[in-house]
DNA sequence: TTACATGCAAAATATTTGCGTAGGA
DNA sequence: TCCTACGCAAATATTTTGCATGTAA
């Protein structure tokens, strides 16, 4: 298990990383960054939102959306699509930990995963093709298989 | 090289396809389908509009839309994501030919590409997290890298 | 102090839907 | 004929933006 963000003292792992970046920390901000921290799921804007005027009703639905397209160029979220109409954000992960999702498509649940042969494949795929890769995305969406008795 | 659509007769394939599956065939729907079928790149709803009005400009976007539902849940079509607002359509091919896509981020290009270790490796993780494989998508986004000299 | 971030509300985008009419089987 | 698809326009849903004000550095 990595150093647990809450337990760094009072700034969260994304704080940091915006403080390094030199970034203006205001009250929103640091609101947001905490709540994507503490977030182990893949909220869409709406989500984000409550959670966020949980802590602090003042901040507004905008301050979601520019901070999330700021994390995001700063590499501090990704953003992710699963097929319904909208956005959702997860907190950025090293290239080292490169998960994806596998969707049921009956239930909606999502489940992570990770697998090293796919990210050697992909990083080949894309050298092939004459690329570098900066980023990418893999949803698979299934349905569960009745388990063998 | 598959048999070309235009070269059997008046129905282009994914007129067939709705034949075979009982659909009302429609002028609307006909036409549709055609610029579908003429289409090798990937069009969103507004530029399928535009095409399908060069042809038949009585027909609506609410049509689009509609039949864009339609010949995606009969799969007809595939709806794709590349990271900009909108969803975008392909004729869909079958699971012999599931390609995917890497874009450049630098110009929005994309090229489609089609891996047989990625399709095995895919359908393998799914089976291993205890799901059937219904669908897919994989987009690598990337730069080019220049050419060794 | 001063540039930049915020809240609010309006705008922009993308997509869906109700309704009365038209058209395919 | 009869059921369903259609066009139109209004409605939704999501995301973005202009503007006046507030605030971090």
């Amino acid at each position: 298990m990595q150093e647990a963000a809450s337990r760094r003292g009072v700034m969260s792992r994304i704080e940091d990383l915006c403080a390094e970046r030199g970034l203006r920390m205001t009250e929103p901000r640091r609101v947001i960054a905490r709540v994507l921290s503490d977030s182990e799921d893949h909220p869409d804007a709406e989500e984000l939102y409550d959670r966020v005027k949980a802590i602090d009703p003042a901040i507004s639905m905008a301050t979601i959306y520019r901070t999330m397209k700021l994390f995001e160029e700063m590499a501090v979220v990704s953003k992710r699509d699963f097929g319904d109409g909208r956005a959702r954000y997860e907190k950025a992960s090293g290239p080292e930990d490169h998960h994806h999702h596998m969707i049921d498509v009956e239930t909606g649940e999502v489940i992570e995963f990770y697998n090293q042969e796919l990210e050697d494949l992909k990083k080949r795929i894309a050298r092939d093709l004459g690329f570098k890769l900066v980023d990418h995305h893999l949803e698979l969406f299934g349905v569960r298989t009745p388990k063998k008795h």
